[in-house]
DNA sequence: AGCGGCGTCATTTTT
DNA sequence: TGACGCCGCT
């Protein structure tokens, strides 16, 4: 394959839905690292660069299998922002940013940008936060937010942000965006040690690379140098993520800024029948194009695309359960596989959709997962214990100290905590040194400066304790000793009036001692042949890593389950049977009132439409509402302007659904033609 | 300080 | 339909 063999000079592979572009990745990884092609790179100098975890560790997983687990762990197979902490972590000092920094989650940034805004509303304070990621996406401070902002709630966010940023500066504690900026900053400003990434890799893959953002792109252009030899992999019909700073002026600027790029278009889709693929081809044809691009299959026509009209969300709920079971059943016309829950997901817009498939696949006694709601890591007993981790890698970590210091209760009160905060601002300290301060004496009882000190030197002890144990069994029995010292489980039942609740967020507790015990290591490992003893870790190191992964991937992969999932969190994902619930005006090209989007909206919108409808394997159904529930009543719904322009036109069975579908295009033109066009089309 | 009733309001989401 | 904020009451 021409895209593996080209190793000298920038590449872009334009890899379409479905045409195996972690295949490439890892072929070219093994590649580069093969004697006698003339890159003979060794596999420390290869880096690997996903968005997820997930997708890191399968790229692990796969390269493995061609090159073996020894060569497999020297490679550096990382996501963007753990990337970013090894930088922090290595050279952050270059910055004034000890290497013990604390990670903050969104949870975290939201209360914090609540105390900076002095609100309690958290709405508002996301809103805020979601603007200055944004900002932070696009490489700019708050003093370089200042010139572009427009309405008066903008001055507002970038009032807070300044504030935002001076009490992370007082934390030691970055956020998910610094993680991207703050490298690059570092990179940008500190020649040497640009020097020493530049040298230390020789060639950086990037997977996904539509949807990289402008601080992303910079912190690329910056690790491979202006002569730098890359692989960036992605398909710009697949960008979605553009909502959150994802730019495709990323793919546009490539042959601009490095004038040797080879552009390899991957067009043969090894997944889908040419039914679904020239539906999915109809779609994204109506998008401009940056690279021009037509997928093909040689897996044969298939079944057509099925349309079904359905009277509302009940109705389309009942609908894909009886699919699934006709499928299953081995009824449905042409379909022979012996076929596993596993083989089927529903895929929609946004999550609230789940909730009626979720009754309807329970009634039926289907069994189901649905993916990305809650995480593991989001759950309220895990942060207890992340934030006492958290305390012990950063002492001043204030947002982990508070939250430590209160769960579970330890006489530790909010009077307490305001003197005692009040007096570490005065004194700029963090709120862990204040509490050890002499002076502070003056402002507090001698009881709760009592309690307070027993706690620190509870903390202190913990934080020894943690740094010296290391391995599994060690680890385990340490956060057991722990866990037991602060009392949480009695606390768990003592807060929960449920005593089946509180059981089984004890249980998520010894899910996570587990966890974190496997990872300190030190246990034999069969690896592939090889048995290795894993390099053991303390706990905390292991705590360090926490806040990058979130979730727990291995515990539940491979379910043979109905899969449930919004239409982003399908990327990269396909199911032999798959139905697209809702394909609505207003769901699926999503708009907040009827009529109000861009035309950009729309061709992002459009590719999400696409990226649905490359999902499907063998079949498709693709469902549309008569009437929806909005709000309280039933609205009358028109079918997506996605339906029609799929042109299921050839070989469907049952033309009545395919002339209704038509008459109400039709209307929806009409009306669109009635009411002002929507500007920038 | 904590709890319960009432009104408001609803994309997508990884790290 | 439900989650959450706010306010008033104990």
């Amino acid at each position: 394959m021409e895209a593996v063999q080209h190793l000298h000079s920038p590449c872009l592979v334009l890899a379409g839905a479905g045409s195996g572009k972690t295949r490439v990745i890892t072929h070219k990884i093994a590649r580069l690292m093969q004697p006698g092609y003339g890159a003979d790179l060794a596999p420390s100098q290869i880096g690997a660069i996903t968005f997820t975890n997930k997708a890191a560790a399968e790229m692990r997983e796969r390269v493995k299998d061609l090159v073996g687990p020894r060569a497999a762990g020297k490679l550096m197979v990382c996501t963007f922002h753990s990337l970013g902490v090894r930088l922090l972590r290595e050279d952050g000092e270059a910055l004034g940013l000890k290497p013990q920094f604390s990670i903050l989650d969104a949870d975290d940034v939201t209360s914090i940008l609540r105390d900076c805004g002095a609100t309690t509303d958290a709405k508002l304070a996301r809103s805020w936060q979601w603007q200055i990621s944004l900002w932070k996406n696009m490489g700019l401070t708050s003093g370089q937010a200042m010139s572009v902002i427009k309405t008066d709630e903008e001055q507002v966010a970038v009032r807070v942000m300044k504030l935002y940023e001076e009490r992370l500066l007082a934390y030691q504690a970055v956020d998910f965006d610094d993680l991207i900026g703050l490298p690059l900053k570092l990179l940008a400003e500190h020649e040497h040690v640009r020097a020493k990434w530049q040298r230390q890799l020789r060639h950086v893959l990037v997977d996904e690379y539509q949807d990289t953002n402008a601080t992303q792109y910079e912190m690329l252009k910056l690790l491979v140098g202006p002569n730098g030899i890359f692989t960036a992999v992605g398909d710009d019909d697949q960008s979605i993520y553009g909502w959150r700073g994802a730019t495709l002026d990323n793919l546009k600027r490539l042959p601009q800024d490095f004038p040797t790029l080879k552009v390899i278009p991957l067009e043969q889709n090894y997944r889908s029948t040419s039914a679904i693929l020239r539906a999915a081809n109809n779609v994204i044809q109506l998008n401009p194009k940056l690279f021009q691009k037509t997928l093909w299959s040689d897996l044969g026509e298939g079944e057509p695309v099925r349309l079904v009209e359905c009277d509302n969300e009940e109705h389309e709920a009942e609908r894909a359960v009886a699919r699934i079971q006709a499928v299953r059943g081995g009824n449905a016309s042409g379909v022979q596989a012996a076929v596993e829950w596993n083989n089927f997901a529903i895929l929609y817009r946004a999550n609230h959709q789940a909730r009626i498939f979720e009754q309807a696949l329970r009634k039926a006694n289907i069994p189901y997962k649905v993916s990305g709601g809650q995480s593991f890591f989001d759950k309220a007993e895990i942060k207890d214990l992340c934030a006492w981790l958290r305390l012990l890698i950063n002492n001043d970590d204030d947002p982990a100290f508070l939250r430590a210091a209160t769960t579970p209760k330890r006489g530790i009160g909010h009077q307490t905590l305001g003197s005692l905060g009040e007096f570490a601002g005065q004194w700029k300290k963090s709120l862990f040194e204040a509490l050890f301060a002499d002076s502070l004496a003056a402002k507090l009882n001698a009881r709760a400066l009592g309690t307070l000190h027993e706690f620190g030197r509870f903390v202190n002890d913990l934080e020894y304790k943690a740094r010296h144990t290391h391995g599994a069994e060690d680890a385990k029995a340490f956060l057991m000793e722990w866990l037991k010292e602060i009392g949480y489980e009695q606390h768990l039942y003592d807060n929960e009036e449920n005593e089946k609740v509180a059981a089984a967020r004890w249980n998520n507790v010894l899910d996570f001692v587990d966890w974190v015990a496997k990872r300190c290591g030190g246990e034999i490992e069969n690896d592939g042949g090889m048995t290795t003893e894993s390099e053991r870790k303390s706990v905390l190191d292991v705590a360090q890593t926490i806040s990058l992964i979130t979730s727990l991937a291995e515990r539940n992969a491979d379910q043979n389950v109905v899969t449930l999932t919004t239409l982003h969190a399908s990327k990269g994902l396909e199911w032999p049977h798959v139905v697209l619930a809702g394909c609505n005006e207003g769901l699926l090209p999503f708009s907040r009132e009827e009529g109000e989007i861009s035309g950009q909206q729309v061709e992002e919108e459009r590719r999400l439409m696409y990226v649905g409808i490359t999902r499907a394997r063998l079949s498709l159904m693709v469902c549309v509402l008569r009437r929806r529930k909005k709000g309280r009543e039933y609205v009358q719904a028109m079918p997506s302007r996605f339906v029609a322009e799929m042109k299921l036109g050839e070989g469907t069975p049952g033309e009545s659904p395919r002339e209704r579908i038509k008459r109400l295009r039709e209307e929806l033109a009409a009306k669109a033609k009635a009411a002002p066009p929507p500007s920038g089309d």
